[in-house]
DNA sequence: CGCCTATTTGATCCTCATCAAAGAATGTGG
DNA sequence: CCACATTCTTTGATGAGGATCAAATAGGCG
């Protein structure tokens, strides 16, 4: 069942205990990041703090003033309208940086909210930008990091403005699986997924009560199963069919340095690299 | 009807029979490069062509060794799905970069295609990669433009989640209004929109048929005229209020400094800016 | 056990898609 | 400058995917 050709990422598995810091994150896991760079975000103050589910992290349209990191539970960004329709743009698996592009922009144009409980590293922005602004490394890789959620996203808006109900659920569970380090293209899987049928609703811009009869159907053929918080994709190639996916746009290559060969390959100077080191 | 609480952006003009030059594109007007930046811009060589409407500046998921600028003309990029159905995920219009991400990602997930004959600027991408390797300010532009992109996309994906046509196509062109450096937030605006009803569709994730009943719609109720490519709104509040527009998303502070105050305040060391100068 | 939230089910309505074909523009070559 | 071809817009009729409303059932948790 193991696909020899597919690319996986590690999962992060939560340091209870440890002190909080940046070392634990997607940001630190670039493969062109100097030792120097890493040391600088393993050295970063962050303040860890536990949060329930639907905890607001950040509100919609406030000043960027803190930028957040999730260790354990998942996180999403969002929009809504004058009237509360909600639109969920990003989903924030354990590991992953909130809304990087804020770091930059420091306006927020989304609110961010907890979907199950779990911690988060809080970092002041202000911090990351003299530290960004002292390792062109850390730079390129909250840049790095916002153009991968700016590639998810795209593919988002392709399931949004053209899918079918069944495509859409289709591609976003094998997407999660993927994101979670369930890299193969074929055979079964399952993960724990906290997600409401509201919430995907919410990501798929659909109602919770199609979404259930959408899922049904799924399970109906056989092809996923979900008891309590545990997602099962039977037969992934099947289900990424369905939801046309491949995951190219996940750009995940780019995140994680396989071989050593390859994290090496990094620090050269490939024409592929900003700031590259000589 | 002139509202002097909105920022405007200047709008692009041609300089025919000038040579090409990145200066004259949204890149070069970014308030925080220096001089010098701004001289590297101008003397990097750029190769101008005239394109038809249709021209496909590049296919889907090929590797991205050129990038585009748009002189004349509007531009998107799309993605499809196997069996033909596309989304159009970014318009860009002239002065704009054509998917200023992917001078860091090198790998495009997406393509290219012009919407209306026009002339493009093209630069291989090793040229701009070493340009923003010499120059931070250079980098930090082609980040901005494309987390602006991103701001715009997200946007775009909220109308296609969970607005409805009417909403979305109303949200579209008072978009497109302030893009093309009509600001006003009351008022009537007029501008050249050379975009087909099929276009609006794949933008607006909707069919041509429905995008035609929906224009007839807003028509009817004098809220807009099209006649020939120009588009006349007639009275820029009311379509705002129904498509739930409010510029803050486009950044437009952050992409042209209006006075020369600002101008200076950007090279200044304000903490919302990464490589600041001292 | 009982409360609260999430899932499920049914009935009905509505927005928008689909299919087909007729007009209106725009552009091209003779 | 007109005939023709092509593309774009418009119109009509019909159907489907998904929304909405309301209520029942099932799960999780103190």
């Amino acid at each position: 069942m193991f696909d020899g050709a597919t690319r996986t990422l590690s999962p992060f598995r939560t340091p209870h205990r440890a002190a909080p810091s940046l070392a634990d994150t997607r940001l630190a896991r670039l493969p062109f990041l100097s030792a120097d760079e890493l040391g600088a975000l393993k050295d970063c103050a962050a303040s860890r703090q536990p949060v329930n589910a639907c905890a607001e992290l950040v509100r919609e349209g406030v000043p960027a003033d803190r930028l957040f990191f999730i260790e354990e539970g998942w996180a999403c960004q969002y929009t809504t309208t004058r009237d509360g329709r909600r639109q969920i743009l990003a989903l924030s698996l354990p590991g992953d940086v909130c809304d990087p592009a804020a770091l930059l922009l420091g306006q927020r144009d989304s609110g961010i909210r907890m979907l199950s409980s779990g911690t988060v590293l809080s970092v002041p922005r202000n911090r990351l930008v003299a530290l960004a602004a002292a390792h062109p490394g850390i730079t390129r890789a909250f840049t790095l990091l916002g153009f991968v959620d700016n590639a998810i996203l795209s593919r988002r808006a392709l399931s949004l403005g053209r899918l079918f109900a069944r495509e859409r659920l289709a591609h976003l569970l094998c997407e999660l699986a993927v994101r979670l380090g369930y890299a193969a293209s074929s055979g079964t899987v399952t993960y724990d997924m906290p997600l409401t049928q509201e919430h995907l609703a919410d990501a798929l811009g659909l109602t919770p009560v199609h979404i259930n009869r959408t899922m049904q159907a799924l399970r109906r053929e056989r092809l996923v199963e979900s008891s309590r918080r545990m997602t099962t994709i039977f037969d992934v190639a099947v289900l990424r069919r369905i939801g046309g996916f491949q995951p190219d746009y996940l750009h995940i290559d780019a995140l994680e340095a396989g071989t050593p060969a390859e994290r090496a390959a990094a620090h050269g100077h490939g024409l592929n690299l900003l700031h590259e080191k000589r």
